[in-house]
DNA sequence: CAACAAATATGATTTATATCATATTATTTC
DNA sequence: GAAATAATATGATATAAATCATATTTGTTG
């Protein structure tokens, strides 16, 4: 998205966006925004590892997605009332641009071009969550988990086996929709079949291939 | 979405899209595009009712949503390679227009207006779509699944408790991500404790709010 | 570093829902 | 309108996954 901005609009656009942007440093394990505040606005992230978060009214927390480097945070803001309808939390010290929703606003009725693309954006985005619907095992859903953590996050600078950053098995359980003690059975059974390696607190891939079939597999 | 064109293009604009549109008619239980077809462009329906298929390769059909008089088909053909990610059957004669590709496109291009909010049916869309993906009990997908099939088709002329046109089982099932057992199961049940009645292949809903208490309670 | 809290692990039990089996009732079709 | 086919219905059984119970390990804080 952030590659929108800079793909799709004029340089005279950008240097507006330069100037009306603000950058921000929030801590680890730190809320950005939370669900049923007032959307003042939407974030690019610098540098960093996000998580977005629903929280659905009571206990069960679901993990809408994984946000890094480049990553666009709070345009479901968007429209209808203004207000988040998740919440953002930090998992390591991340570097942030804030561009305020007039800012968004003026550049979205201005610049075609950028809003033709973030429509289609929006559109593929809409088409990918569909998918998804359909009931599939347990098993299958956390491996998409691990695949999505790993393809999020990226890998270990010496080891590119290693998820840079291996969620917990609490934000697995909530990113597929599951339990922790699931999460936990699972991980030990793809472990025992040399498919990941638990090292420590962090998880390797061993067999990307046999974990993706895992994944995509519905019959 | 129809009314998206009405309401954002200019008249010339409306005259172009009039010029380009054509009118097409449907018999019932019929394919309108499939899934895998090269998207050639998109329909408005003006008077019929539609169900929108996923096939995921096996067995196991997914009822995505239903559409009826005004509702657009098709605009998941957008972006990537513009292929239908879905497909789309009548219920019953239904008559639409048809508006090629390129001339949405064109329109998408030169029309800001049109397509800032086209941006934003598509992000509150996304935002919806996000929602549904906890983990709820059969039964409660099952009443949603009802209460769809009635506000998108509407009420009987002569009896407003009565879905104009119900789903069968089957496609109750394929909405609700489940088996045609369990929706013959649960409509029973809602049956006994007097939320619908069953009136020969339709339903009527005889208590609005319990069928959304149960529709919408997650514990 | 002791004490506590949090995260991870694993077994036993329960529960929701799918699957299987088999009627019964509608709806086509020749 | 009889035969065939599809849709609906209901009970019995199987199974995946949640819940409950209880360790064990890891991390945090005074």
């Amino acid at each position: 998205m952030d590659s929108f901005l800079k793909q799709y609009c004029s340089p005279e656009w950008q240097k507006f966006i330069d100037f009306h942007k603000k950058s921000i440093e929030v801590e680890a394990d730190t809320c950005i925004f939370k669900e049923g505040e007032k959307a003042e606005g939407l974030y690019i992230i610098n540098k960093g590892k996000v998580k977005v978060m629903m929280n659905s009214q009571d206990k069960n927390e679901r993990l809408i997605r994984l946000a890094a480097d480049g990553d666009i945070l709070g345009h479901r803001g968007f429209g209808g009332n203004w207000t988040y309808p998740i919440s953002a939390r930090t998992f390591e010290k991340t570097t942030l641009s804030f561009i305020p929703i007039e800012v968004f606003k003026t550049i979205a009725k201005t610049n075609i071009d950028f809003t033709y693309n973030l429509m289609m954006f929006f559109a593929e985005e809409l088409r990918r969550s569909e998918e998804k619907i359909t009931q599939i095992p347990v098993k299958n859903r956390i491996a998409q988990a691990i695949l999505l953590n790993y393809s999020v996050f990226g890998a270990d600078k010496n080891d590119k086996a290693k998820i840079s950053l291996t969620l917990s098995r609490k934000d697995f359980a909530n990113k597929a929709g599951t339990t922790y003690e699931s999460v936990v059975r699972v991980i030990s059974e793809l472990n025992k079949l040399n498919i990941i390696e638990t090292v420590g607190k962090s998880i390797r891939i061993l067999d990307f291939e046999k974990l993706n079939t895992i994944a995509t597999q519905k019959e």
